[in-house]
DNA sequence: TCTGAACGTGCACGACGTGCATGGATGCAC
DNA sequence: GTGCATCCATGCACGTCGTGCACGTTCAGA
């Protein structure tokens, strides 16, 4: 974890595995795109990033990794953006306006792109795989958040607020998804109103006692 | 749906199938605790429930599902248990209560229960599945919420707090099988507090500006 | 008792994921 | 630039998974 030695990134070596996991990353959206998610294989990655099938597998662990890998790297980012928040921003605000920038400067950035995370977020047998790209993030959220309020450290608040906030973030961006005509700003708005009843409280008072 | 027909449950194809389930759920849990989570295979579930391999792919569609399947059937317990809550309680307080009543009565009966589920919970191979089982879930208990708050139907609250709260009753539940000496009355504990916290909000200020 | 549908089963097959051995590319110290 | 230690890509073999299909059996209802 430290910044010791020689910086991450340099060397022909890191430049070649990280150039072909963005392959093998664009290769499954494409291939998801032309084929359909359920018939795409490994085979038909491997030769797209023209890659041995047996190396495909010291990339991702999973035909299903690779597919959603790209949502993967959204995630990772939105954890980074909230680090970068100034710290006295609250909480939610800060996860409000990281998810915002990773949105506006990030993978979202065409519709083509757009149009291939449908893919991938309404694909049922992606599901399991899908969810498990944001439950590995909440553990680094909630270390996240514990720095930013070292007050709460040590209770359960940190993995509460990492795991409720990020499912409410993922709820919002696949109902967005949903609406083919979503615009940017009724993401915004959802998203707004989502962290605002996190904000608010969850409870309800039950209907008429006799409905 | 509807309960026309013959109830469900009866006639020996029905009971015979149940059966069979129960079979297969039981024999993963016995299987895994026997040789360890990742070394069961279908053949051995089918052997143990006394089928043929090709027909345990007709009771679930992949090895992870029957392994997760003790899971999936205390949380459909779950959102059953909330929906026969009165309905003048309120959302959190009938979720929490649910919540108990299937823990009291329902599969956490034995230590060796609890002892299979902590093997299932901890395995970073089923992680995927878990969590599909609770998102499955999420939709049942949207739905089940806006009966309870008509209020609430059309808006994006039934979805949220579905998702939020389960989510947050993994948490618990998962920080509760970490701990091997953890009693019943913690997790009791644990989930109010988890519980509480959603109601108040789950916002929280940052920490001093120059950590 | 008869009949259609649902179910269990065996078989074949394609795809998945891993351990192992090997050769080549890379980084590093001298 | 030379040699060495290491990492990495690759091919191969193998066990496991999951599905389509065809066939025989069992069950529910008339």
């Amino acid at each position: 974890m430290s910044e010791a030695g020689p910086p991450a990134g340099t060397g022909r070596r890191e430049r070649k595995k990280l150039a072909t996991r963005a392959a093998l990353r664009e290769a499954a959206l494409r291939l998801a795109a032309r084929h359909g998610v359920e018939r795409v294989t490994v085979e038909q990655l491997a030769a797209e990033a023209d890659i041995a099938v047996r190396t495909f597998f010291n990339y991702f662990s999973s035909r299903e990794e690779a597919l959603v890998a790209t949502l993967a790297a959204g995630a990772e980012a939105l954890i980074a953006e909230f680090r970068a928040r100034p710290p006295a921003e609250s909480v939610l605000t800060a996860l409000r306006e990281a998810a915002l920038r990773v949105l506006r400067a990030g993978d979202l950035a065409g519709e083509e792109q757009v149009q291939a995370l449908r893919l991938i977020v309404r694909a049922p047998s992606l599901e399991p795989q899908r969810l498990a790209v944001f439950a590995a993030q909440e553990r680094a959220l909630a270390a996240a958040i514990a720095e930013r309020v070292p007050a709460a450290a040590g209770t359960l608040y940190p993995a509460l607020c990492a795991a409720t906030a990020l499912t409410a973030m993922r709820l919002v961006l696949d109902e967005w998804l949903d609406d083919a005509a979503a615009s940017r700003a009724s993401l915004r708005k959802s998203l707004d109103e989502v962290m605002a009843e996190l904000a608010a409280g969850l409870d309800r008072p039950g209907g008429p006692v006799d409905p």
